[in-house]
Formats: structure tokens, sequence, C-alpha cells
RNA sequence: UGGGCUGUAGCCAAGCGGUAAGGCACCAGACUUUGACUCUGGCAUGCGCUAGUUCGAAUCUAGCCAGCCCAG
């Protein structure tokens, strides 16, 4: 009895060729585009109809199930709605994270169950293995390092993993699924890598949370530390921590955003060196892995694109302190700390709910 | 009104007779499944104005204009 797969399409390469991959090794595949955002702006509409389209020809090419799945709703409780509560309390969301947990691998998983699937699978960069070491499936860094997505994965709770399939594992460079992509003959394989917000179509999220926040475009004092005003800034959602352009302040030195004051409105800047800080706070860890020491030495990664970085995390009662070997620039409210061991096991992670301010002296 | 100082790009600022450094800001690309950071490139035919000296002036001279400071 084949084993069925419910595969997350979004008209691109990688979740393309997931599915060539999955049929080479025998999968019944049911493919699946969802509906998640219909702005009804123009942009938006033609976006969501090549996606489906582009899906769509890839599994009739395959003769393989299509289906779209609507989470319009889901999409908007928790990915939009999360977007917007954190801007309005001066935090820089993340909303790729969200919407893995909540969508990607909360609602998607569901309607697998529902259509009776053994798995899901997504175009994903990162690796699920059975590890010896922790008797369990765990979630790893991606062999493409460049491209590498398991900082986005650390919501998945560790029970779903066994359920989970990236495709995409075994390869190295995404050189290599282009390839597949030409050699199969889909339209697609050269298509550009996404990388916006999907929801927000001009790539310019302040028009999307006009109006929506109170007092978001309200004007307000630019200062520095010392409490010295410098200017004026076009409302705190327009600015997130380590920021340098649009401050529009000429100064010896660049500026950076440094901190978010929301009850006074006010924007506090200064030079890079203020952007450093070796301790952060988060809160509702998702453990992947179960630990029952209360100090782990492992690697934290502060954001996407960061280094991890050697750090010992520290449980408390609701909470986790990560103390780290060298200062972090710009450790910022909304974003997400991911911890890894050596091997780039995903061990798990929570956003970064406070920032320590402990500023280090540089020569 | 006397005396002194200053005037170089949006801001700061080098240059002191040999054909306009640099920083900040800004703009454009690159990078990027968040927001950012970063990188690369662009950014004064002209140095308050007008004459003059000189092969050659932002640099020297004179006059004018503007601002600042001190004295009345």
């Amino acid at each position: 009895m084949k084993k069925r797969v419910l595969l997350g399409m979004s008209g691109g390469v990688d979740s393309s060729v997931s599915a060539i991959l999955l049929k080479e090794k025998g999968y019944e595949i049911i493919g699946a585009t969802m509906k998640l955002w219909t702005g009804n702006n123009k942009i938006d509409k033609e976006k969501n109809e090549k996606t489906i389209i582009d899906a769509k020809r890839v599994c009739d090419k395959l003769n393989i199930k299509y289906y779209i799945l609507d989470a319009q709703k889901e999409f908007e409780e928790s990915v939009i709605n999360n977007f917007i509560l954190q801007y309005q309390n001066a935090e820089t969301p993340n909303p790729c994270i969200e919407c893995n947990k909540y969508i990607k691998f909360g609602y998607f998983y569901e309607k697998a169950k529902e259509l009776k699937c053994d798995y899901i699978a997504t175009g994903h960069y990162a690796r699920i293995e059975y590890s010896d070491k922790y008797k369990q499936f765990v979630l790893k860094k991606s062999k493409e390092e460049k491209k590498d997505q398991s900082y986005f994965l650390y919501t998945i709770s560790k029970e779903k993993l066994k359920s989970i399939i990236f495709p995409l594992q075994d390869y190295t460079t995404k050189e290599e699924i282009r390839k597949i992509a030409k050699e199969n003959g889909l339209e697609i394989a050269d298509k550009k890598d996404s990388q916006e917000i999907c929801f927000i179509p001009d790539n310019c999220y302040q028009n999307f949370l006009n109006g929506k926040i109170e007092n978001g475009d309200k004007e307000g004092k630019i200062i520095l530390k010392t409490g010295e005003v410098l200017g004026k800034h076009k409302g705190l959602v327009n600015y997130t921590i380590g920021q340098r352009k649009g401050i529009s302040i000429s100064y010896k030195e660049p500026l950076y955003v440094i901190e978010l004051r929301s009850d006074t409105n006010e924007l506090v800047v200064g030079p890079e060196k203020e952007l450093y800080s070796k301790r952060l706070t988060a809160s509702n860890i998702n453990w992947q892995i179960d630990f029952d020491e209360k100090e782990i030495n492992c690697l934290a990664k502060i954001r996407y694109r960061a280094k991890e970085e050697k750090a010992k995390v520290i449980k408390e009662e609701d909470k986790v302190i990560v103390e780290f070997e060298t200062p972090q620039r710009a450790i910022t409210k909304g974003q997400s700390v991911v911890f890894y061991d050596e091997e780039g096991i995903v061990l798990g992670g929570r956003k970064n709910f406070i920032k320590k301010l402990v500023y280090f002296k540089y020569l």
C-alpha cells in the first residue's frame, strides 16, 4: 500500500521538484495550494492565479491530484493579526515563522489528516532525520547552507516531525534542484526565488499597515541615549532595531535605531556599538529536544541570516535566559532565537522578548 | 560704527597656486522566503559674488555681499 503525502505547492521550483522526487520514491501524492490572502488589489489577484496555474500544471504533468485549500480565515486570524499586533507593540514580527506554525504545519497538517494522508511535505530547505543521539526524529539544518530554512521551522512540535517530509533534504545546492526542474521540462525551472512577505504585494509593509496601527505613523522625536533631540521620525512602525536607512539625520558617524519607545513615541538612535548585547530572554520555548539540565551550552541564532553563536541557555520558570559568548548585534523584540547543537540539529526556540540592555565598550 | 573671524554639495569637512579628499544623508543595484544589516555603484565643470594677478586660482590681490564674535 502506497503511503499518501499531502504536498504543499507554491508553483515555485522547490515545491515542484519536491513533487517529482516524491513521485520517484513511490508515494501517492496529493498536491495542494493554500489560498492564504486575497487582497483586493490586482497584483495580489494575479499572483494568486499564477501560483495556482503553475502548481496545477506541474500536477497535471505528473498525473497527481491537486486541491486548492482555503486557509484565508486561519491565515488572517493567526499570521496577519499577529503581524499587526506586534507592530502595535513596537515589535518587529517575522510572519513566516507564524505562518509555518499556524498554517503550513498547523492548518495544513490537520487537512492532511482529514485527507487520510500519512505525511505532509513541503519544499523547505531543512532536514528531518532519526537521531540516535536523541532517540527521536530531529529537525536539522539543510546541507544547502545558503538556503537553510530551519530557522523558520523551530515552532514545529516534535511529535509532528515524524510525519513531515522535506524532499529536498538530500540536495546540497539550489542549482541541483533547478537542474531537476529543467530535466523534467518544468516551465518554472528558472522562476525567481520568492523573498517578500507573501501578503504584501508591493513589498512595502508600511502601506499594508497604513491605518491599522493606532498612532503608528504619528511623528515623534528622534533622540540619542543622552536625551539630546536630533530630529523627527515618521512613526515608529517604520523602524526596527539596528536599522540605518531612513533616519535621515546626518551625523559624524552612521546612526542606527537602538530602541523604540512606544510609551513616549520616541525613537532612540546611536552609533553601531550601542547595538551590541550579550544577553536576551525569551519565553514559551518550543523545545524539539527535551533536556533535564537547567543549563545548556549550544549555538544560538538571533535572526535569519545571522550566524549561530556559542551561547549558554539557562532555563527559568517561564522563560530562558540566553548568554552569548560574544556580543550580538541588534537583538530585537519580536524576532526569534533558535538553538542548535554542533551537528545543526534544532533544539528549540522562541521569540526574543526582552533584550537586556548591557552595552559593551569597544576600544 | 570701528576691530577680528568665517563663507567648499542637503549637513559636517579636507585643501592653502597645479586642475575639488573624506564622513553623514540621499539615490540605484546586489544579497535576502520577516523587518533589518552588509556590499557595490552614483552623487559640486565647481569652491559667497565680481573683477584682477598668473601658463594655471577654491587657494594670491581688490571691491562687494552674508553670517558670527568683540568693542560701543
